[in-house]
DNA sequence: TACAAACTATTGATTTTATCTATAGGCATG
DNA sequence: CATGCCTATAGATAAAATCAATAGTTTGTA
C-alpha cells in the first residue's frame, strides 16, 4: 500500500470515472487502473464495482476510502509541520539571474516562495553571465541562476534542470514542412538571434556551427536582448529563431504550430545554481532550489539524450 | 515521502540507532539510511542529529516523527477494517496437499488462518498428487496445494512458490568437501530416496538423470514416505538425501553444515494451488493463498535462475 | 593523543516498481 | 447491432528500492 495509491481511490470516488480521476492525478488512466487494482490486490478486497456506470465503491470500499481520506488529511499536516518552521526563515537573498531564463521561471514561483517565507526580501538582478560571475565573486550576490558549466574554481554550480532548445519557424519557411530538424537544416540568413552578452547568443551559434555563409544579402540587422522579440519577429514578420524549452508553456495552440524540435540527441542547456565555495545563508537558497525544482517539468531534470551546448 | 520511509523513521527513533532499526525493519542499514535521507531531502529538514550518539531528532524531527506515528496508526486501521470484514468468511475448505510440502507449511500458517477466518473449517488432506488430481476432479476437494505443471487441462495452477532442492550430506560423505555442488557428484548408492508414488522421488531421479549404476552392490533398501526420516538418516548414520528449500527452517546450526547448495541454475520444483476450472469458495481459497505467500519468503516467489524439475 | 570498536554514509550492481503508449475488451445507448 | 465511452492488458522504458562491499566518523579507552 502506497500513499499514491490511496489519493488514486480517493480520487476515483471523488471523480466517479478512472478516467476523470486520472486527469486530476496528473496520471494515465492505465497508471491510476492498474495501481488501484495492485491495491486491491494487497488488500484482497475489491473497492469499486467497474460494472456499474458510473464507477461505485464497493460496501467495504467505502469504510476503506473513509479511512484513506483520514491518512492522507494525517499525511497533509506533516507538510504543514514543516512549513510553519518554513516560516521563520528571515533576511535578505540576493540572486541574480540571466535574461533568458528569468522570465520563465521567476513568475513562476515568486508568489509561492513570498507566501511560504514571508520573512524572506528576494532581491533579484537580471545580468549577464559575466556580471554575474563577478558579483559572486565580489559577495555582492548570495547566488546566481545561469547556464554552466563556467569553469570557475571559485564557484559552486549545482545543476537545476536541462532545458532543450527548439526551432520556432514562420509558417512559409521551408523548416515548417518538416517535423523533426537537424541544426544543419537552418539558414543563418533568416535566423534571428539575440544581440552580443547573452550567453544564449553563443550556445545558438555554436549549435547551428558558426556557418554564416557569406552568401546572401543581409536586408536589415536588429538587436535585442529579448526572446520574446525574437519571438514577435517570427510571428509577425517571419524566419526562424530558437527557444528555450520553458518558454514554450505560455504558447497558444497557434504558436505551438511553430514550433520544430530537434532530432535527438537534442540541443541543450544546463542551467544550474551557482554560488560561492564558502556560502552562507545556506537554508535560504536550499529553499529557493526547491522552489524551482518543484515547478521544473520531472523530464528536464534528467540529462540522458541531450547535447549539452557550452557557451 | 512513502509510507516506508516513515515506518524508517518511527523505527530509528524507537531504537536510537539506524543499525537495529533496519534489523526491525528486515531491510539493511544503507537502504534504511538512503530513505531516511530521501525523505529528510524531500522534506527539505534534517530529521536526526546524527554527531550525537546514540542519534537523536533535531527540534523538528521531534513533530514529524510524532505526526509519522499517527498516520502509521491511521495506516493501520485500514488493514484493521479488511479483517474485520474477513470474520465473515465462513464455511468449509476442504484442501489436498502433498506429504512432501505439508509439514513445512501448514504448522506455520494454520494458527494465523484460523484465527482470521475463525467461521472457516480447513480441512486437510495429505495425499499423493495422483490422488488430489482425481479428487479435484470429482470435486471431493475444493483444492489442492502441489508441485507442477500437471497437463490437466481442467484444472488451473496458480504458482505460489519455486523451491529449491539442496543436498543434505552426511560427515563423511566425499560431497560434504564441496562448497557447491553439480547433480553429477551425488552417487546414486548413497542417495537415500522417497518410496515410490510421492512426485518428489521421481524429482528426484530426474535431477540425478536416473543414473542409477549397476555397479556396487545395495547392502539394504528402506522406504519411507517421510523427507524427516531420510534426513535423520544421513543424520545417524551416512549418504546424502536431497531436500526441499522450506526444510531448511528448522535445522540446527549443526544441521545446516550439513546442507550443500546446488550450482546455478538450482534445481528447483514449482508449487502451485490447483483448482478445478470453475470452482467456487473463490473467497476461502484467496484468504488461504495469501496465507501462504505472506508465509513464503519473497525470492521464492521469482522462477528466474532456477531449472524447473518436472514429475 | 592515538587506537579500536561501533556507527553511519557512499558506491555500484541488481531487482523491483511505476509509468507511458498503444491496443484490446466490455457495456450501455441509440 | 453498431457506436462511443470506459476500463483492462501488454510491452517498453524510466525510476526507485534494495543489497553487498567499503569508506568515513565518532566515541570511549588506554
Amino acid at each position: 500500500m502506497t500513499i499514491v495509491q490511496l489519493e488514486y481511490i480517493v480520487a476515483v470516488d471523488t471523480y466517479r470515472s478512472f478516467v476523470s480521476a486520472a486527469e486530476k492525478c496528473f496520471v494515465t488512466q492505465p497508471t491510476l487502473s492498474m495501481q488501484v487494482q495492485k491495491l486491491e490486490d494487497t488488500l484482497g478486497v475489491k473497492i469499486f464495482d467497474r460494472t456499474k456506470q458510473p464507477v461505485v465503491p464497493t460496501e467495504i470500499g467505502n469504510d476503506i476510502i473513509a479511512q484513506a481520506r483520514v491518512m492522507l488529511s494525517e499525511h497533509q499536516k506533516i507538510k504543514e509541520i514543516i512549513s510553519d518552521r518554513q516560516k521563520d526563515l528571515a533576511g535578505e537573498l540576493k540572486v541574480g539571474i540571466i535574461p533568458t531564463v528569468a522570465p520563465y521561471i521567476l513568475p513562476k514561483i515568486i508568489n509561492q516562495f513570498i507566501a511560504k517565507y514571508p520573512q524572506v526580501k528576494l532581491v533579484v538582478w537580471e545580468q549577464t553571465t559575466e556580471q554575474i560571475i563577478q558579483q559572486l565573486k565580489l559577495g555582492m550576490i548570495d547566488c546566481g541562476i545561469l547556464s554552466t558549466p563556467l569553469h570557475e574554481p571559485q564557484l559552486t554550480e549545482t545543476p537545476l534542470f536541462y532545458e532543450n532548445f527548439v526551432a520556432y519557424v514562420a509558417k512559409n519557411s521551408h523548416l515548417a514542412k518538416k517535423k523533426n530538424i537537424n541544426p544543419d537544416d537552418i539558414n543563418m540568413e533568416e535566423l534571428w538571434i539575440l544581440n552580443e552578452g547573452h550567453c544564449m547568443r553563443d550556445q545558438v551559434l555554436n549549435i547551428c556551427q558558426r556557418r554564416k555563409s557569406s552568401k546572401g544579402f543581409q536586408h536589415f540587422e536588429y538587436n535585442t536582448g529579448s526572446i520574446e522579440t525574437l519571438k514577435r519577429m517570427v510571428d509577425q514578420n517571419n524566419g526562424t529563431t530558437i527557444l528555450p524549452e520553458l518558454a514554450l508553456v505560455d504558447l497558444t495552440e497557434k504558436q505551438l504550430d511553430k514550433v520544430r524540435y530537434f532530432k535527438s540527441p537534442e540541443p541543450a542547456r544546463e542551467i544550474s545554481l551557482v554560488t560561492q565555495k564558502n556560502f552562507i545563508k545556506r537554508r535560504m537558497i536550499d529553499a529557493l532550489k526547491a522552489e524551482v525544482l518543484e515547478f521544473v517539468p520531472k523530464r528536464m531534470k534528467n540529462k540522458k539524450k541531450k547535447d549539452l551546448i557550452e557557451i
